[in-house]
DNA sequence: CGGGGGTGGTGCGAATTTTAACCGGCGATG
DNA sequence: CATCGCCGGTTAAAATTCGCACCACCCCCG
């Protein structure tokens, strides 16, 4: 039986005129496309291409298969988008945890816009430090960053995302008065019951003993901002803060790597689909800035 | 992109309505058909089908994308036909289906000698009961028995041959015996769930009461070679069976008129024209046999 | 109540497909 | 005419898919 598959690339082949053309809409290589091309035509025992040194041209039978092609894919547009309508109109809640920090100074503006291009879908987002059971139904979506890979939960889902650095700041301001000898010894700004990790001791300025504490994050970065002191910020919150600057001297810390887990049975809604879609797009975009890439040299 | 393929294997699921029956159909195992089915599931973010023990049983959702399911297949067997219907070489594949007493007792040495005198044609013979569709390429030449012409479908092209009549026979020694008075009443042979014809009742033979009963054709034949009674058959076999007498008295009863059917593209190929017209041949010098005007007098 | 035949589901080694990295050729272009 | 980009084609290695051997379950029937 022929494989119906091999149409799909027929078609792209057709349409674009080469080969590799094709392979890269198709999102595969160009052999792939060769050796398919090949079995189809081996199959059907007809020549559909003549194969030029400048691509691939329809041959009469090439052309005369094309329409059946094209309806074949007329078909499965129609399937695809009969089944995406049925689950559009069902409207649910969609849960989704993530670390605040994550939430606040990240995503936040993409939820939104996830929530403007799907107003059916029922957004509930739970900034929460913990982990929370997705097994449970707490939750739909969890964004985790995770160091060690085996410490995730084997019966959930998951689809891997950018990896996460994180650098010492400190606000331009008192960067330039220390520069000009105004500031000698420079405060460690700590989150409460947390030390100072000793990777970010390394940069040229020398810190003063007495560290400034702070109860949560976001007290952490008001205090930062406010030029008190120098503290380890997540790249994607220091490097997109134009009050703040790194440290010189010092140095990139692997925090972990992102994950976007989905539990089985809830991954095959259309709503969890397309959310982890829609996000793991914009963490890739975002990965340079995730990763401390996009530091500024300033 | 959605794998096209999958959808041939959803179709065959909501066809058998299990994924074994599927998968033997479609000639893989059922893990395969288990695997596709969940990643096209996947992949569309629906169930297809119900996960029945007893079955897979398609959901509303499958019930709906079976209608385009449906496109995609009619459109890849119009493809396949449309290039098939090009193909003017004599090498290639050929497949006849036709019933399978007209293949075992009449036309499997006028198929040899086709195989013989065209070796590259590679034939491929498909003895069934049912009728199989052309359309889906299934087979390129139906050989069947139709009663009423209006039954034969509209797209297909129907060449015409003998009429086929059949007869009540039974062995010559049991016939001797009852001629010698040595056995009393006969038994009818017939096939299970069938009773036994009417107008074969007219026969100077009277019958027993008690009916032995066959599962299928051969059993049949073999019966009443062994002398366990009388039987209908058609008059190419009993005739031609040194074996076989028809039973005094009995008349012929007309089974329908054999005809050669062809799908409209296939029928422009070299090797189908080759094979209808040698077949159609053959059927005409044996119409006499086939309408039980070859029948002994002895 | 045991057995046979049907169902879906799963784990793992084997087989197949896909990828990635090369070629050599062709044409436009600087 | 060198070079750059795009083309098809080939190959070995990596990744994925498939087939096989099972299991548990269910139902029917002796």
């Amino acid at each position: 039986m022929m494989d119906w598959d091999d149409v799909r690339h027929f078609l792209a082949v057709a349409r674009e005129g080469s080969v590799r053309a094709a392979a890269e809409r198709l999102e595969v290589t160009h052999s792939t496309v060769l050796r398919r091309i090949a079995q189809l035509e081996e199959h059907l025992g007809a020549q559909m291409f003549e194969k030029l040194p400048s691509g691939y041209r329809l041959t009469n039978a090439g052309e005369e298969i094309l329409e059946f092609a094209e309806q074949m894919e007329a078909s499965s547009n129609r399937l695809e988008t009969r089944v995406f309508g049925r689950d559009q109109s069902v409207r649910g809640r969609l849960k989704v945890t993530l670390a605040p920090t994550l939430a606040t100074h990240l995503l936040m503006p993409d939820f939104a816009e996830f929530a403007r291009l799907h107003p059916e879908v029922e957004m509930e987002i739970l900034p929460s430090g913990e982990l929370v059971n997705l097994t449970n139904r707490e939750a739909d979506v969890a964004i985790r960053v995770v160091y060690d890979r085996s410490t995730l939960p084997l019966n959930l889902h998951g689809l891997k995302g950018p990896e996460l650095f994180g650098g010492v700041y400190m606000s331009r301001d008192l960067l330039s008065a220390w520069r000009a000898g105004k500031a000698d010894r420079i405060r460690w700004i700590v989150i409460s019951q947390n030390g100072v990790l000793d990777w970010a001791r390394e940069g040229e300025v020398p810190a003063a003993e007495v560290p400034f504490k702070t109860t949560d994050g976001e007290a952490q970065i008001a205090a930062v901002r406010q030029g008190l002191g120098m503290t380890v910020l997540p790249c994607f919150i220091g490097d997109a803060d134009p009050l703040l600057a790194r440290v010189p001297g010092s140095v990139l810390h692997k925090h972990g790597t992102l994950w976007l887990l989905t539990h089985g049975e809830t991954r095959k809604t259309k709503r969890v689909r397309l959310f982890t879609e829609f996000v793991s797009g914009r963490l890739s975009t975002y990965a340079p800035l995730i990763a401390g890439l996009a530091g500024r040299s300033d």
